[in-house]
DNA sequence: ACGATCTAGTAGATCGATCCAGTAACAGCT
DNA sequence: AGCTGTTACTGGATCGATCTACTAGATCGT
C-alpha cells in the first residue's frame, strides 16, 4: 500500500522561532550525548553497542551522559543502516478463541525473550485483512512473519512471500501444497492417543463430531481417528463422522445426531474442547452423564476444560513449547533464506479426566455376543 | 534498553562483488523509480504521497514504474524525516482472558481502519514486563500507547508517560490517582441494570460475588451493586458481598457459601461471566436450577454466555464501541498532548436470557408476611 | 512585449543512527 | 632514531525517505 491521501500541504513561512521549540523538545540524539561527554557521535555509537574497543572509563562517562540527558536509543534510524529491525509480525485467524489466544501469547512470550516486538493483526479469517496486513508490515520492514493462516489461504499466497524474501513460518495450521517452515502441535498424534485410550477402556464404537475439512488441523485431527481405528482393526463407520463448525452448538447437534442413530456410539472424540462442552451439554438434554453412560474426549485443553464437571478428558498442547518452537523455526529462516523447509510437530498429551470411562454393561454386552 | 551484546564485529575487506550482490537482492528505493521514470525521486516522493501537483500523466508514468520494479514504501525511513510511525503499541493484561482478547481484537480493527500497525504486549499482569515493553516501544517511536494496565500498576509510573510526551490511553482499566486518558465501559452504570432488574423481579436478598477490590473495574462494579441496592432501599448486607479472585472456582466456591447462610440470597450477581458459570455449577451440585430455583446475572456477554444451559443473562459491552472510542481519545491526545484529561463510559446493555426470574415462592411468601 | 503568476518540476540538506577508512598518540623493539 | 603495532578514538559517507528553496518554461493580462 502507498501512503494515501493523508498527507497535507505544510505552509510555507515557518518561523525560526517555531523550528527552534521544535529542537528542544524534541529527544536527545547521538550527538547530544556525544556533546555532553566530550566524545564523537560515532564513540557513543560504539558505547551504546557495547563495542570492546571501548575504554571502561569512556564508557561510563558516556552512559552517564546518556542517562542525564534522558537519551533513548532510536531504532527507527538505526535500522535504516542494519539489516534488521528486530519486529516480528503475527497473524492470527482469530483471537477471541481462546486456544489461539494462547498460541499468541506463547509465541509473544518466546519473542520478548529475545528481544524482538511484535506487530499483530487479528485476521478474523479473512484472507483479504491478511494479505492487507502482510502488505502493510512489509513497509515496516519486519524481520519475519508468524501465521495462524486464515480459512482460504492459498498455496500460491504462502510462497510468494518466500519470493519476497520474507521469512515465514505457519503456526498451527497449513496450507497444502505451500513450501513453507511449519510448527504445530501433533494433531494427529494426540488424536491417536484419544483414541487409542477409548479403545483401551473397551469402546469400540467410537464417533468423531465437529470436524472441519476445511483447515489442515481438522484434516490431521481426522486422520489421527481414522489411524487409530485402522491400527485396531476397527472400521471407519461414516455414519459415525460428523462435521461442521466448531461451536459447541455443533457439538450439541452432533451428539444427539449419534445418539439417535439405530446403533449409537458408546464414545465420542471431539474436534476441540468447545465442541466436547457442547457434547456433553447434548448428553446432558438426553440424561446421559459424560464419564458414566457415554465418554467424551476433547482437544487443546484449554483453561475451561479442567474446570467443568464432569473434568474433560482432552489432548493438552504445550503452548510455550509451540511458541518457542516457532520462534526458533523462523530465526533459523532468518539466517538462512534457503534452508530447506521444516516441518515441526510438538507431541501433544492426553489428559484423563472424568469424562471418559468403560462402555456401558448393557453395550458391552451386547458386544460379547 | 540500549542495544545489547548482539553487536557483531564485521569483518573489514567485505569485497567488491558482495556490495554488489547486495546492492541488487535489495529492495528498490525511490531513487530506482526515478531512473525508472526518468523524473527525480522528490517527484516520486511527491507522486506516492498523492500531491496533487503532480499533474496525471506524470503520475501514471512514475505509479507504473514503481509497480514495475515491485517497489515497497519504506515507512522506516520516511518516519525519520516524519513526525510520526503509525504504530501504535498496545499492552494488555491478560491476552487468554477472552473478554480482553476480545477488548484488544476490537482496538485492532479499529486502528487498522485508521491505518495504523499494533505493537502488542500481554503484559500478564506484571508490572515488570508492561514497563519493560513500554521503554522498548519508546525506542520504536510509537505515536501512542493504549493499556489495559496490570495489576499493581501505580499512578506515578502512568502520569510519567505523560511527561515523557508518550501519549497514553488506558482501556477499561483506570489507576486512581492517574491523571490520564481513560475508554471504560460504564462498570458501574452497567451492574445497577443488574440490580435494578432482580429487583424489578422481586428480589431482596441480593449477593455480590468474585468482586476484586485491586483493580478498579471491581471497585466499579461493586459501586454499581453498593448504588442500585441504596436506590431502592435495600440496606446492603455485607455478607452477601464475597470477594476473590475472577475464576469459576471462586464462583463455585462463593455461591455455595452464600446458600449455606442462614438466610440465603435468592440471587447473585457477579463480577463477570466466568464467575456467573462457577456459580450455575454450584447450583446445580445443590440440585438448583438457575432462572428457576435462583438467578445469575454475569458481566461481560462473552461468546459463551448464550450458549450454556440456561443461557446466561448478562450485561453486554459493545466492544467494537469500546475500540473506536479508545482510539479515537487516543488521536485526540496525539493532536493536542495539552488538551484536558478525558474519560469516556460506553454504555452497557442487560441481556436478559434465561438465569434469572422471580424468586421461588417459598421465599416470596414469606417475605410478604 | 514585458513583467507577473502559475505549472511542473529539481537539487541538495536533513532526520539519527551505523560503518568505513583513517589518524594521533604512544609503547615496544631493534 | 626509526619502524611497527596497538589503542582510542574520529570525520564523513550512507541508509531511504521528506522538505526547503529554487528554477525553467508556459500562460496571462495589459
Amino acid at each position: 500500500m502507498l501512503p494515501s491521501g493523508s498527507f497535507k500541504w505544510r505552509v510555507r513561512d515557518v518561523e525560526i522561532v517555531d523550528a527552534k521549540a521544535r529542537k528542544s523538545d524534541s529527544r536527545p540524539t547521538l550527538v547530544d550525548i556525544a556533546k555532553a561527554s566530550g566524545v564523537s557521535k560515532a564513540t557513543v555509537s560504539l558505547v551504546l553497542r557495547n563495542s570492546p574497543t571501548i575504554p571502561e572509563r569512556t564508557r561510563e562517562k558516556v552512559l552517564e551522559a546518556a542517562r542525564s540527558i534522558g537519551y533513548v536509543y532510536n531504532r527507527g534510524a538505526a535500522s535504516l543502516r542494519l539489516p534488521h529491525t528486530r519486529m516480528i509480525a503475527m497473524a492470527v485467524n482469530n483471537l477471541t478463541n481462546p486456544y489461539f489466544a494462547e498460541i499468541v501469547a506463547a509465541i509473544e512470550d518466546a519473542l520478548t525473550a529475545e528481544n524482538r516486538i511484535v506487530l499483530m493483526s487479528n485476521t478474523g479469517e479473512s484472507v483479504a485483512r491478511q494479505s492487507a496486513f502482510i502488505e502493510t508490515v512489509r513497509e515496516y520492514n519486519v524481520d519475519g512473519l508468524l501465521i495462524v493462516p486464515a480459512v482460504g489461504t492459498d498455496a500460491s499466497f504462502v510462497n510468494s512471500l518466500h519470493s519476497l524474501h520474507l521469512p515465514c513460518v505457519l503456526v498451527s495450521r497449513t496450507v497444502p501444497g505451500a513450501k513453507v517452515d511449519y510448527v504445530s502441535p501433533d494433531h494427529r498424534g494426540g488424536m491417536i492417543k484419544a483414541v487409542d485410550h477409548l479403545i483401551k477402556l473397551g469402546h469400540t464404537r467410537i464417533g468423531m463430531i465437529g470436524s472441519n475439512e476445511n483447515i489442515s488441523t481438522g484434516r490431521d485431527r481426522f486422520a489421527g481417528y481414522r489411524e487409530a481405528l485402522a491400527k485396531h482393526g476397527i472400521p471407519l463407520e461414516p455414519r459415525l463422522v460428523l462435521s461442521g463448525g466448531e461451536t459447541r452448538d455443533v457439538g450439541m447437534a452432533h451428539v444427539i445426531q449419534l445418539l439417535d442413530l439405530p446403533e449409537p456410539p458408546t464414545a465420542v472424540v471431539c474436534f476441540n474442547d468447545i465442541v466436547a462442552f457442547g457434547a456433553m451439554l447434548g448428553l446432558r438434554s438426553r440424561n446421559l452423564t459424560p464419564g458414566e453412560d457415554f465418554s467424551v474426549v476433547g482437544f487443546d485443553d484449554i483453561a475451561e476444560a479442567t474446570l467443568w464437571r464432569p473434568a474433560l478428558t482432552t489432548v493438552a498442547i504445550p503452548r510455550p513449547n509451540v511458541g518457542k518452537a516457532a520462534v526458533q523455526l523462523l530465526f533459523r529462516r532468518i539466517g538462512n533464506r534457503d534452508a530447506p523447509f521444516e516441518s515441526v510437530l510438538i507431541p501433544t498429551e492426553l489428559i484423563v479426566r472424568d469424562t471418559t470411562c468403560p462402555p456401558p454393561k448393557k453395550s458391552r454386552s451386547k458386544r460379547k455376543h
